[in-house]
DNA sequence: CAGTATCCTTCCAGATACTG
DNA sequence: CAGTATCTGGAAGGATACTG
């Protein structure tokens, strides 16, 4: 009785069309939604991890995103084994935004000035820009696996067969590791500084194979496609 | 020094994350914004058409979103040959939302009830949820277009070198013409009605090779991928 | 920890009137 | 025709205090 306000199915404002993208946006569309997907693309969360993670939200906020995204299949709550909360994921529905939020988030690396000086920041913003960086089209033809720290997130891309996964964790024996903050990560992802410059003035680290790190690179969208010489 | 409620550039609410999501969102993430993107998507337009083709966004508000698409470097406004009023279009920037905003239009039409009867429909979504359903990955490998006319807008896809193409007007030699109104057609995208049933109950009409019609539909992912036998 | 309840502010829809 | 400006009720969002 006490959610009428702004959760009662189906009378909440709808664009009204008949189209993909609409009803689309009548799930997803509203402030912060996308951005509670976006934290659980990255893994499962808790109530108050997720708080933590989508500054400025407020709790009722969150707490009604929580419950409609439930409503829509897109989220699943389950209770967690030690009896205490529950723990929020993904439904295989709500998987399914994946590419396409990754398109966004790349987009979103391409706006001009897309940051400010005091803007938050997470270290899985970095996973999600490497996710959303990695070029289909560029897969190396050498099987390897890069490594990422990224504040103290840690994970790693997986090359193997010209095909690509994304880890959490580190990876046994990567042919190139990379330690930095979220920030300089972001910067990169976004076209503001080179990696070789960031390494240049030491806000990343690196380790390993130089060609992985050109390899990678490439893979990322940092460096032109193929055979192309350095002007 | 009228617009300062509403549209103070770079005064808007931002989220403040140092995320390319986050950023994407800060410009195109609010009410209307993306839809208005959708139309442009499809087709330059002038400022009555949008209006027409978003029923129910108010003209004060595809106002001011125009306004601020055009600040972003989204939307650019052009002048008319005949020096009356101009026309919108996106830029080389706005048109790198389309393969996201694809992505949302394909997830959206897997919503389980994404529509309601009384939505507005518009012709050239059906454009969009052709392009939507396109599988990258199930290319016919026999070069040839197929024709589209939902209600009045015509447009076609043309298969070459297993490269796609969507196109508007007419297609000179269309292996398969398909005649239908815009709702059996986005009923069709969104599996509510298989392209054969559409048939059967007169909602749709076809003309040509009836082969050309089951490579049509596997492109569209309405059939069962390659060689999968019917059960 | 995981949310509710409350209060206040901002945004949005719709109507309408106005300008070049 | 192609917009811009203004107004108003109502809905959504934000901050914070509170509860099981």
């Amino acid at each position: 009785m006490a959610n009428e306000s702004g959760a009662r199915a189906g009378e909440r404002r709808r664009y009204g069309q008949y189209c993909g993208l609409a009803a689309c946006l009548d799930v997803i569309g509203e402030r912060w939604t996308l951005l509670i997907v976006r934290e659980l693309l990255v893994g499962p969360q808790r109530y108050n991890e997720l708080l933590h993670n989508l500054p400025g939200i407020g709790t009722n906020l969150l707490a009604e995103r929580l419950r409609w995204l439930t409503r829509q299949g897109v989220v699943r709550q389950h209770p967690r084994s030690n009896g205490k909360g529950h723990i929020y994921e993904l439904t295989a529905f709500g998987e399914g935004l994946r590419e396409p939020i990754l398109g966004l988030a790349r987009w979103g690396l391409s706006v001009p000035h897309p940051f400010s000086a005091e803007d938050e920041i997470r270290p899985q913003w970095g996973v999600l820009a490497v996710e959303a960086l990695i070029r289909r089209d560029q897969i190396p033809e050498v099987d390897e696996s890069y490594e990422f720290l990224v504040d103290d997130q840690l994970f790693h891309i997986v090359v193997k067969d010209r095909r690509i996964a994304v880890n959490q964790a580190g990876a046994e024996h990567a042919a190139l590791r990379v330690s930095t903050d979220a920030k300089t990560f972001v910067d990169i992802g976004s076209g503001r500084i080179s990696p070789f410059e960031a390494v240049a003035t030491r806000r990343l680290s690196l380790e390993g194979d130089p060609e992985a790190l050109t390899r990678c690179s490439r893979l990322l969208g940092l460096l032109p496609a193929e055979s192309a010489r350095a002007s």
